[in-house]
RNA sequence: GCCCUCGUAGCUCAGUGGAUAGAGCGUUGGUCUCCGAAGCCAUGUGCACAGGUUCGAUUCCUGUCGAGGGCGCCA
């Protein structure tokens, strides 16, 4: 059990019995909130609860917070007072604190904590990029994000599922295929690539590829002696239809070998096409009309989705026939609902915000209603100070394999997720370069590193079972301020992990990491922790200084794996 | 024009309705006879503006101003 958890389970008693005393009935759901307190000098936790309950029990905050620590069962506790304008601080006893970390490692107390949070079926959806080109950099954010919260969330016990829906059908795809058709006769003939061609270089990369890779049919291949009486608009349609799906395969191939260097795991691509075939996306504008909310208009069919919020009725079945790509998205994420996930998280680039009130305005048609959208904004990548251009069809633009190809993975994943997603990510490639010295997340493996230093130098393993309750006795852990910070930090470690699982923000965890590096380096610089000292002096307590600085190391190795960031020995 | 996101220190940004709003970078000055100095210590006139809700607002709501993005029978 986390502290936290059983503070608000005492609390949430007590509250109870004292609303009784008083006279007066709690409000229904009542959970009693507990903070940390802004120094641990004052107590371990605190909570406003008698300033939340002034109001209903009409009752000064104090007079509150009286009746309540009068109900408490102080066992737990060495400390309880009432501070400030009636907050309860709380500090617990030695032995309570012992009992919370009897476990044998981090990874095994994170599982024992599992059981406090709700957890429901869940699917992430992420990245998605169209499969006409490399990835850019708002993929690589993207692909940092969704990758290190949904491994947080399956630390918190959450049943995730991770998903990269792939783009492979439709206009797009054909004009990829043209693309690939016209690089190809370049190689015979001087033609102008048409303007909604993509223009990047390396369509002719692949297409190099293909051309050795695969056997080309006679009905494609090109010779100099063919030239002369090639029927070209025939060719096109033919060659078009022929390079398109091949072009898919091999983008996609290169995307997912950039998303493993990166260490970003997905358990699923799905495919776009495959719902086409299965005729899932025409049959879901059939669910849509039988419960009334598509229209005719022109010969289209349009669905209702001002109905939801939206600005305008949208259309999902062209004049001619052929589905939109809102149609398909709408199918693909009906499959999500019969899938059996209860609850479905998409994160999509900055350009798609508008996109949200008509698929989440569908889903609610279909009776689905625990979506969500986390919008990922955009980055601007700056090199010398100066932005970088980015447009695919000029074929400029900076790639998520540049960046890596620049920084090291564990840079850049350290990068992207310590700011929030709503923010407008600044990302000068040259300061993360020439400041990599003193960058944040070699703090971190820094601190990582010297504990494993200190293990070597004693001929301590850090890997065996965790000592804990010995840290609270022999370490004399309330004479020193610096241990007695950092142990109590530590105890947070689940309780963030919780946090993030509930709010998805993910920045939150980085934070931690660098605060624990920090309170870890302080207390290594104390003048008393010198453990080569004190164990020569009094081992017990040596030895308890090297359980904590275990405890450390189990957290800070823990934390960046689920980040994607690598934990060195040594560096 | 409509919609979305954002506005916190010189810069880049944390901050779950609570106590004295924090960190990195930068600046300036200290600091290794030492388990790793990629370190540590010191150094700051800051919540865009105006209303509202609340016992309490940087946080929630409304408006103004400013920055970015989106508004297709493209995906």
């Amino acid at each position: 059990m986390t502290l936290r958890f059983l503070l608000r389970n005492l609390l949430a008693q007590a509250a109870k019995v004292a609303a009784k005393k008083l006279g007066v009935a709690l409000p229904n759901g009542f959970v009693a909130r507990v903070d940390y307190t802004p120094n641990i000098k004052l107590g371990h936790y605190a909570t406003p609860v008698a300033m939340e309950l002034a109001k209903v029990f009409k009752k000064s905050p104090r007079q509150i917070a009286e009746s309540i620590l009068d109900a408490l069962d102080k066992s737990y506790f060495t400390k309880v007072e009432i501070a400030g304008a009636g907050f309860i601080n709380l500090t617990f006893s030695t032995k309570t604190l012992s009992n919370a970390v009897s476990f044998p490692s981090v990874g095994k107390w994170l599982k024992n904590v599992q059981g406090e949070i709700e957890s429901e079926k869940i699917i992430f959806e992420y990245v998605s990029a169209n499969p006409t080109g490399p990835m850019n950099i708002v993929s690589a954010r993207a692909a940092s994000v969704g990758d290190s919260l949904t491994r947080t969330l399956k630390a918190a016990g959450c049943d995730v599922w991770r998903e990269y829906y792939v783009n492979d059908f439709g206009n797009q795809v054909e004009m990829l295929g043209l693309s690939f058709a016209y690089r190809y006769l370049q190689k015979f003939v001087p033609v102008e690539l048409p303007e909604n061609c993509y223009q990047g270089e390396y369509i002719k990369d692949y297409l190099e590829k293909i051309l050795t890779d695969e056997k080309t049919p006679d009905a494609i291949l090109l010779t100099k002696e063919r030239i002369d009486t090639l029927d070209k608009s025939a060719w096109f349609l033919e060659a078009g239809k022929y390079f398109a799906p091949l072009g898919v395969r091999a983008i996609l191939t290169d995307q997912q070998k950039d998303l493993k260097t990166f260490r970003a795991e997905f358990d699923q691509f799905f495919s776009e096409a495959s719902l086409h075939q299965k005729g899932a996306v025409l049959e879901i504008a059939e669910k849509l009309k039988v419960k009334g909310k598509i229209k005719s208009e022109d010969g289209a069919q349009v669905f209702l989705s001002t109905e939801y919020g939206d600005d305008k009725d949208r259309v999902v079945v062209r004049s001619d026939g052929r589905p939109t790509y809102l149609l398909a998205d709408i199918a693909y994420h009906h499959n999500k609902v019969e899938r059996g996930f209860k609850r479905i998280v998409d994160i999509w680039g900055p350009d798609h915000h508008g996109y949200i009130a008509r698929l989440a305005g569908a889903l609610k048609a279909l009776g689905f209603e625990n979506f969500k959208v986390i919008i990922a904004q955009q980055v601007n990548l700056l090199e010398n100070g100066e932005p970088v251009v980015m447009s695919k069809r000029l074929g400029k633009f900076q790639t998520m394999r540049d960046l890596i190809e620049k920084i090291p993975v564990d840079v850049c994943r350290y990068f992207f997720v310590v700011r929030s997603l709503g923010t407008h990510l600044d990302f000068d490639l040259t300061l993360a370069l020439d400041q990599s010295k003193k960058n944040p997340v070699y703090y971190i493996q820094y601190a990582h590193a010297r504990i494993h230093s200190i293990a070597r130098e004693v001929d301590f393993g850090l890997t065996k079972p965790l000592e804990l309750e010995r840290v609270i006795g022999a370490g004399r852990l309330y004479e020193f301020f610096e241990r007695e910070e950092l142990f109590l930090f530590l105890l947070r470690f689940p309780e963030v992990v919780q946090d993030i699982a509930r709010n998805y923000e993910i920045q939150r965890l980085p934070e931690y990491l660098y605060q624990t590096a920090t309170l870890f380096t302080a207390f290594y610089h104390g003048k008393n922790n010198r453990i080569k000292d004190v164990l020569q002096s009094n081992p017990d307590e040596g030895f308890a200084l090297l359980a904590l600085c275990a405890f450390t190391a189990q957290v800070l190795e823990t934390g960046l794996s689920f980040l994607g960031i690598s934990a060195p020995k040594e560096m």
